[in-house]
This record gives structure tokens, sequence and C-alpha cells, in this order.
DNA sequence: CTGCATCCAGAATGATACTG
DNA sequence: CAGTATCATTCTGGATGCAG
């Protein structure tokens, strides 16, 4: 039950002892967005088996890395402050992964949260700072969200709510990001779906969120 | 065999298909100080079992992250490119598990690639850009090694050679390191011992390798 | 209904023995 | 030295049960 140890006394042990576990650094992940749930924790990562996720939380909360916190009748689970020190090292290592991602297979889901993360590691401040304040609605998979940039200050909400351009893309999402597509080519090839707005603004994004591949 | 997926179209989720099984991010870290022959691998991730190590190796050669290199007459493992870009991944996720260690157990070991990976997490190069440049003997555990400090650049290598001050630290390493036990009262209380060379040297080393707990 | 606990088949791990 | 083969143990995944 408790993360068996590798009998090392080193940085590297310690951590993955503490959040090396199969769906671990996944709810991390999602807490990271905010503080969820069980049942959000649990649709957020479909496919986790419920002892598992229930596992998992006990287990990291021994850790020290998540707590229970009671919100108005309700129980959520939300990162320590130790938890959230993850942030660099979860945002890295989705930078990683991002570059080897293929195109999205059917039974692989695009979460909120997930999408929400991804688009966190892409996100370049410095870039957006010389841009205009914009507001993109992101259609993808089964994922809605609306991602308002605003200076070097990106914040990404789910649902509606007005947007300066509102797009669907399945696959050609990674393919804008990676700059493997350009955006007008990914609108003629029909791979971005402009559903309304200023269809240039795409260019904008694919300038904010930006992660070039391996 | 094969990492089993997650289900989930994420980076986060595929970077711990590729690197998050059991074992394999120590492999990654050993083989950030250089290439390793199996043997090597084996002897420093002590309590590995060699089926897994063999299992692992070959995963993560699937995965892009190493690759088998002959060097002249035997084998060698090594990062591959995109392997190599985990380092800073590694290193945050070292400084984020160090700072949870406590004092080192009986039947802990102590590398010298975890070691010289744990001296990287925690050096400073703005600080000891400032200092002279210093070379320290460290013994902690069985790990005996030089570390060689030169303006902004860190240079641990296996073995002995001439330092300006040779020290042993059981556990004292980790207190000296995040700052629990000043340099003065660490000497005094036997926690690390003065070999030779100049002792004062202590408090370079505890500025220029600093990491605060949690 | 939410938040888990229990049960069980199958997969991964760990220990050890063995081979080219 | 560099792995492969075998087998007991542990963990995961999927289904289901159940208490507040």
């Amino acid at each position: 039950m408790a993360a068996r140890d590798y009998g090392q006394y080193s940085g590297i042990s310690r951590a993955v002892e503490l959040v090396g576990e199969r769906w671990a650094l996944l709810i991390i992940r999602d807490l990271l967005v905010g503080p969820r749930r069980y049942g959000e924790l649990a649709s957020g990562l479909a496919r986790i088996p419920t002892n598992i996720l229930a596992a998992r939380l006990k287990e990291l909360q021994a850790a020290g890395v998540i707590r229970r916190a009671p919100r108005s009748r309700v129980i959520v689970y939300e990162l320590t402050p130790y938890g959230r020190e993850l942030e660099p090292v979860v945002l890295a290592l989705g930078a990683w992964g991002f570059k080897a991602l293929g195109d999205p297979r059917d039974e692989q889901v695009i979460t909120p949260d997930s999408m929400t993360i991804d688009l966190r590691t892409a996100f370049r401040p410095v870039v957006a700072a010389q841009l205009p304040p914009t507001a993109y609605g992101a259609r993808l998979g089964g994922a809605e969200l609306v991602i308002r940039v605003n200076g070097s200050a990106l914040d990404v909400t789910r649902g509606g709510g007005d947007v300066d351009v509102a797009f669907a893309a399945g696959t050609g999402f990674r393919r804008l990001i990676s700059g493997e597509l350009a955006p007008e080519r990914a609108i003629e090839t029909g791979v971005v779906d402009v559903l309304h707005g200023r269809r240039e603004l795409l260019d904008r994004f694919a300038e904010t969120f930006h992660l070039a591949a391996a």
C-alpha cells in the first residue's frame, strides 16, 4: 500500500516514492487547475479504477502532497503548499511529453483540466505581453474552454462566454502549437474550424501558444 | 510489456507513459551523469531486479529516450537528444524530492551518480560565480566525489585528486545543504568531519550548494 | 447520489537461477 | 558481463456493493 522505496538516499528517488505511482501525477495535474471533488477527479481521469483513485488520494495525503478540505458541505481535494511546488515539475514534464504526442487516437479523451495544463505548458508569457488582450474559445474533443490572455497573464476557464474568436480543432490543436501547421493552412485544410469571430486571430493564438516538436 | 496508456491526450499523460514506469526515472537520472554499461546501471541501482532493468532499457529505447551505443568493444546506454531534454525535469523533481528527505536510513545507499545529480539540483551558479574556484572532496556513504566549482560551472567526478578541503558527512550532508545546520555547528557536533584542508571552506560549500527545505 | 470498500482475474514486479 | 527464464508476490483494473 505504502509506496515501496528504492533503497536510495537521493532527491529523485524520494520524489518518485512520493508521486511516482501510476495515476499520481495525473491527479496532481488536475489538482493544479483547482480543488476537485472525488467525483470530479474520477470523471476527469476517465479510466482510473475507483479503488485506485481512493488509494492514491490516501497515499498523496500521507505524503503531504494533497489534503482533504471541507468546502461548504462537500469535500474537495486540494494541493498542499508543498504539493503546489510540483507545478514547475508538472509543466516541464508536460512540455516534454507534449513533444512526443502524435495525433489523438479515437479512444483518447481530452479533458478540460488536462487541456488547461497543456495550454499552460505552451504559453509564452513574454510573447503574449506584446500582444493585445484576447479571449479565445476553443473546443477540443470534449473540452470547451475560454482562454483569456491579458498581457503575460493566462486564464483558462470552462464553458462559454464572449470571445474574440472561437474555433474547434481535433488533430489540429497539436499541429498548430508545434508549428507543424500554419494557421491559414489549418483553416484551409479544415483541420481547424473557425466557428465565429475574427479568424486572423488564430495567428495570434499560434504565436501565444507554442511548443516546438523535438 | 509496453507501457499501458492512460487513454488521455495530454502532455503529462504521454510523458508518464514514456518514463513513468517504476525505476525508469532513476535509470535516466544515472544516464544524465554519463553513458553507462548494463552492469554499471545495475550496481548503481542496487535493488533493481535484473529482468526489470533489461525490460526498462528496452522500453526506453523504444520510446526514443535512450539508445544502445557500441563503444570500443563494449556496449553502453546513453540518452538520446530527446532523452537529454529531461534534464530540467529530473533536476526539478530531484529538488522537490530532496526537500522531503529525512536523515538517511541504514538500508539506504548513496551512489556516486545519484549524489552527482543531487549536487546539481542544489548548485547555485549565480552564487558560485561570485566565489573563487574551489575543489571539494566529499565522502558520503559509499560515494567519494571530487566537486570542482569554477565560476558558474560545476564538475563532479569520482575518486580522489587534489582538493582544497575534504570532508566526510553522513546525515550532515542534507542538513548542510538545507541550511538546517550551519557549517561550524556541523563540524562541532561531528556531523561533518573535515579530513584535511581549510575547514572554513565548508561555509563556501554551503553557500554554493543550497536547497531550502519546504 | 457521492464517496468510497470489497472482491477477483490479470498484469507487473521482485527474487533467484540460469545461459551465451 | 549482459542479459534471459522462471516463479512467487504484489499491484492494477473492472465490476460490484454499500454506507452516509
